[in-house]
DNA sequence: TTGTTACGGAACACATCGTTCAGTAATATC
DNA sequence: GATATTACTGAACGATGTGTTCCGTAACAA
């Protein structure tokens, strides 16, 4: 990829998530994204179509990128013999780290778009932890309900844990939501 | 209150409530709704600051009635010394009844804004049935973290329900509930 | 060096928003 | 029933944001 495009693509991400950081998606306006990230109007639409399609983008570089390392975690660690539930504990360890700034679209007003984009990555990691959870739910539940409450769980864990400052430590969160699921 | 503020205020809902059946809140405008609800730009105006505002209070009222409603069955219920899960039961009944077309308020697209409302009554209901739920948990979470949880069960279980077309009976998806959280 | 591609900057048409104001109709009050 | 009050209409308005177009310039690849 020639590299103007991608210093301008990685401007764009930037400024986008400099300003998430601030206010809430919606009312960020293309004009001040292509003021921040200093580039020319028709530049921003020559890489995405719309707004919306920037934010689709940026989560599927950003949450792509963290379940991808998280998979690659997890394989590595059951070479290890780990304890079964390393895959979210360590799903915590990399929010709390906040690499590239994940924390700011998952809190506060935040949440409608990027949580489904960070659900349907979930919904993937969940169909291959399923046997971690109690089988006694699992057989009186079926499967789609059961995926979508895991899911459900996971992210108000998340966004509990955001909401009160990420004062507890990914062990204890990975407790509660093993306590709560 | 004067019948002509009633009859405008009760179109604008009315208008607002057919046209989320068909679109997402946020690309329905404010020409759309004073088109269907065949009233001046200014009479809209002189009701609402704005569409969010008319949103919050269409939530409040479609809401609140419910949960009113709800919790006015649910005392004349623990007179008659009911089952103690009636209250979810009775508020999974009212869904499915689609009173006001809630049900749209809360599926799909229209999950965003409409669930901060729902949210915010049923963390009040929550509050007052929390002795009905697992005691076992709620020793080992902090409170806020169990009544979040509660809640955000519920509103997926609705969500799953909704987008499975109402299959189950509001009995069964009490059931599943109940098992969930 | 040459052809290709991306960027910049300004202007453009368009849509939506929220406000204003004068005229008209419905309602309440006496 | 007459009068004053209140709400609605309809059109126009400025402001803001969107997405497109076009041309000159600069960076890149061959």
């Amino acid at each position: 990829m020639d590299r103007r495009q991608r210093k301008t693509r990685e401007a764009i991400f930037t400024a986008l998530t400099d300003l998430l950081a601030k206010k809430d998606f919606r009312q960020i306006t293309v004009g001040e994204i292509i003021e921040r990230a200093d580039i020319g109007r028709a530049t921003f639409y020559a890489h995405f179509e719309t707004k919306d399609d920037l934010l689709k983008a940026l989560c599927e570089e950003l949450f792509c990128h963290l379940f991808d390392a998280m998979e690659g975690h997890s394989h590595r660690h059951i070479f290890d013999c780990e304890a079964p539930d390393s895959v979210f504990l360590h799903l915590f360890q990399h929010l709390q780290r906040n690499d590239n700034h994940i924390l700011q679209l998952l809190s506060g007003q935040n949440n409608e778009l990027f949580l489904q984009y960070f659900k349907s990555d979930l919904y993937r990691l969940i169909g291959n932890q399923l046997p971690l959870f109690a089988a006694r739910k699992s057989e009186c539940l079926p499967e789609s309900f059961w995926i979508s409450h895991i899911a459900a769980t996971f992210v108000e864990t998340v966004r509990w844990w955001i909401d009160n400052g990420l004062e507890q430590s990914p062990e204890i969160i990975t407790e509660y939501f093993f306590l709560a699921v």
